[in-house]
DNA sequence: CGCATTTATTGAACGCGTTCGATAAATGGT
DNA sequence: ACCATTTATCGAACGCGTTCAATAAATGCG
């Protein structure tokens, strides 16, 4: 699909005409008819550029991704500590995405769908997950984590980060004041939880939390 | 819908029909012709008793939440202190739905969608969340844990009981033993964590974050 | 250029969940 | 026992995402 020049305009007219209609109208009011016609082709021909309708999700993620790693690297070059980095990337993502909240609420569901193409554990998005997850692993390399913390914590990130999401999504406060506020209070929390993490105190439970989850798979590699 | 006797018996009667059939096929694999045609009744008569197909899901999930009553009852009262009792309880329930391991994979990812009659976040389904959370609150009254601690414990261990059962519909190790492993090794984690607690090392860091979920309406009330 | 192969495009058709208006059966009050 | 009202049952129809066989257009190679 998409394979000579004037299939990857096509391509590129569909997309930007799906995730038009997608962010006026949102996901599921948006009708593969209306795309189609929207972007002047038959119906059929949409399936030639992408396979499903949530597979252009998939593509507005790998978009977002993109856009993340800029993200990360702004507050990387901002701030030293990761609180602070956190902070930024986090609030910085949410602005970027208000005009999609709408659009990602009726599309969040997919995350949890083995099967979709839009879903976060769907082995064909392994890279999309290893990019996402290697995000984290950059905002965490300031030198104030060491070891086992220091591994547990990008995926540990990622997750609250998707949980953050999942509130972001049905959040109506004016300008997603709540999101903003739950993040400002988890930050401040991971303060606390370095300075902690740096005495041996938490050492043993680390360790034993970071042989849990490895050994079930859901830390990198 | 299903007002009269005979009425609440063929609703029974589809409900049945239905769960024997996702059991069987998987959620996405039955057919609402297929149920209908399995309870002998007409395909718009179904729709008489259940007002879709993932309304079926729901009535199955308040059921699982009366099974997850009474195992609770049964780890309170064989086991004095959390660890042990969260143990029981989620072995227990583990067990217990390994049949519905299948229909579950499929059924899973509508809990993420607030518009889903199954979504945990649907406004109707309030009650059920509730009680879902009430039975970590009984668990964890054991007089360890004290103050904000235990304000959050609950519905800290509910999300995580949740994420370990997205982690079991899609775990295909001989008997689940990885989930049931995972599982084990949370529960080791929790000790050491509430010895800390006792201690006032974390009480700051831990008010903080009750009040912040709390904010943000994520814990009950 | 000529021609085989690939890529692009089409619209009808399918299967699904769901809706709807019509009709039959059951119920309850007098 | 009668009739008004509620409950139950039916099957056709709708809108959707998706599939498919057919045809057109573009491409690349000798």
């Amino acid at each position: 699909m998409a394979r000579s020049k004037k299939g990857r305009q096509t391509r590129e007219r569909l997309f930007t005409t799906a995730l038009a209609l997608f962010r006026e109208h949102g996901f599921e009011a948006t009708t593969m008819r209306d795309i189609a016609n929207g972007a002047g082709m038959a119906l059929g021909s949409a399936y030639h550029y992408f396979p499903s309708k949530v597979a252009m999700v998939t593509a507005y993620y790998d978009q977002t991704l993109d856009a993340d790693e800029e993200r990360a690297d702004a507050a990387i070059a901002a701030h030293e500590s990761l609180p602070e980095r956190l902070s930024a990337f986090l609030h910085a993502k949410l602005r970027a995405l208000e005009p999609d909240q709408r659009m990602l609420s009726d599309v969040f569901k997919y995350t949890a769908d083995k099967t979709s193409a839009a879903g976060v554990f769907n082995e064909d998005n392994r890279e999309i997950r290893a990019r996402a997850v290697a995000v984290f692993e950059r905002l965490c390399d300031t030198g104030e984590l060491k070891g086992h913390a220091l591994e547990l914590m990008p995926t540990l990130l990622w997750s609250t980060h998707m949980a953050v999401m999942l509130y972001f999504v049905h959040d109506d406060s004016p300008r997603q004041d709540r999101t903003h506020a739950l993040i400002d209070g988890g930050v401040e929390a991971l303060g606390p939880f370095i300075a902690l993490a740096k005495t041996p105190l938490l050492t043993p439970m680390l360790d034993h939390i970071q042989k849990t989850l490895s050994d079930a798979g859901l830390l990198k590699s």
